[in-house]
DNA sequence: ACCTGAACACCGTTCAAGT
DNA sequence: ACCTGAACACCGTTCAAGT
């Protein structure tokens, strides 16, 4: 018998052997030993299931540290942690972003927690979402970087019709953790500190 | 007889009639008058046409800016541009997101006037990059936003059961500009200062 | 060189038929 | 209530055949 749990697990399953692009209703049908139609008796759509999927990921982006860490470090390590599972998950980043929360409880959950976060670090209610989204939109963004070509930027013949940012590209500063990895923390710093500061501001 | 620029014309009324996902290669090929398969004499696959589209969509944004403002005004402006020509073309994310860009002289002929806007701001080298590539993951996030339902944080009947952040949506600071806008701002605004105190602790 | 038309291997989804 | 098997309307793509 097929049970949600199981759909979830099986899913993962095939996205872990196959990747985002090889989850397909068949290939999770064959995992499940199941013919694909029957599938429609637990899940209304692929994009119902992929909610599913979603529920169960969501739950793996540490959100706890607003209850224990201070506003800055809180944010960082949650940004952080986002980054990477939706990096590991870029197919659910085009659902995540515009799926309305009443569909998702692990969402819902992730945002009591960073709400509260916000709340006692003394934001006022009416810019938390509105910080929370731009946090979130780098995120994604920044998860999408990720899973570029390490040298995305490299320019092969064209450098001497683009001499400028061929050499921009050649001085580019890099340490072991990659280009992607220290456009995010650079870029994450950036936003927390300007944040900060917006929010100081508002006062 | 059929051109790159005929193909890409027919491309985008196909787009603007039929929306994002109605671009398919039938779809085209209708437009165009023509049998499906005639397109692979002018584009060896749908991820080729999608890269001739783009170089056009690009185009379109505002990167002169970089030649006539102080460097966060440039950056303003540019960020807001592609925001905009993102959120209508939002197909073309996933691809601009990861294509080396060797395959795009639309997107070089932009880099090396947003690069030269950075030098002549007194940038490092070897950070520039990296400040580019952070504006570009929070510019494609926020365009992935932009397409959010207007009431995409509105909770419905969840609300008992997540009250702080029930609460913080029902008190969202809004203006007319709508909610993805103001998120869009705030992050701007935030990661452009943040990078210029980034930048400044780096000398 | 360029286009047609038929074919192929896939998608997600529906639905009558069985248990 | 749940599953099967056949069918449907679509994808992108290939390729022999024509001009």
């Amino acid at each position: 018998m097929l049970t949600p749990e199981k759909i979830v697990a099986a899913a993962l399953d095939v996205i872990e052997v196959s990747g985002d692009r090889g989850l397909t209703i068949s290939a999770l049908a064959k995992r499940l030993g199941v013919a694909p139609s029957a599938l429609y008796n637990h899940v209304s759509s692929k994009r119902d299931l992929l909610i599913l999927v979603q529920d169960d990921v969501i739950e793996r982006i540490d959100y706890g540290c607003f209850e224990t860490l201070p506003w800055a470090d809180a944010v960082r390590q949650w940004a952080r942690s986002s980054r990477d599972v939706f990096a590991t998950h870029g197919h659910l980043i085009p659902i995540y972003a515009v799926i309305p929360v009443t569909n998702s409880r692990a969402i819902l959950r992730m945002y009591e927690t960073v709400a509260k976060g916000f709340l006692a670090a003394g934001w006022h209610e009416g810019d938390i979402v509105h910080a929370i989204v731009s946090i979130e939109s780098f995120v994604l963004g920044s998860a999408m970087d990720a899973n570029a070509p390490e040298d995305m930027y490299d320019i092969g013949d064209l450098s001497t019709e683009f001499p400028v940012f061929s050499s921009v590209v050649a001085g580019t500063r890099e340490d072991a953790s990659g280009r992607a990895d220290v456009a995010f923390e650079i870029g994450l710093e950036g936003l927390i500190a300007g944040l900060e500061v917006w929010r100081s501001r508002q006062q």
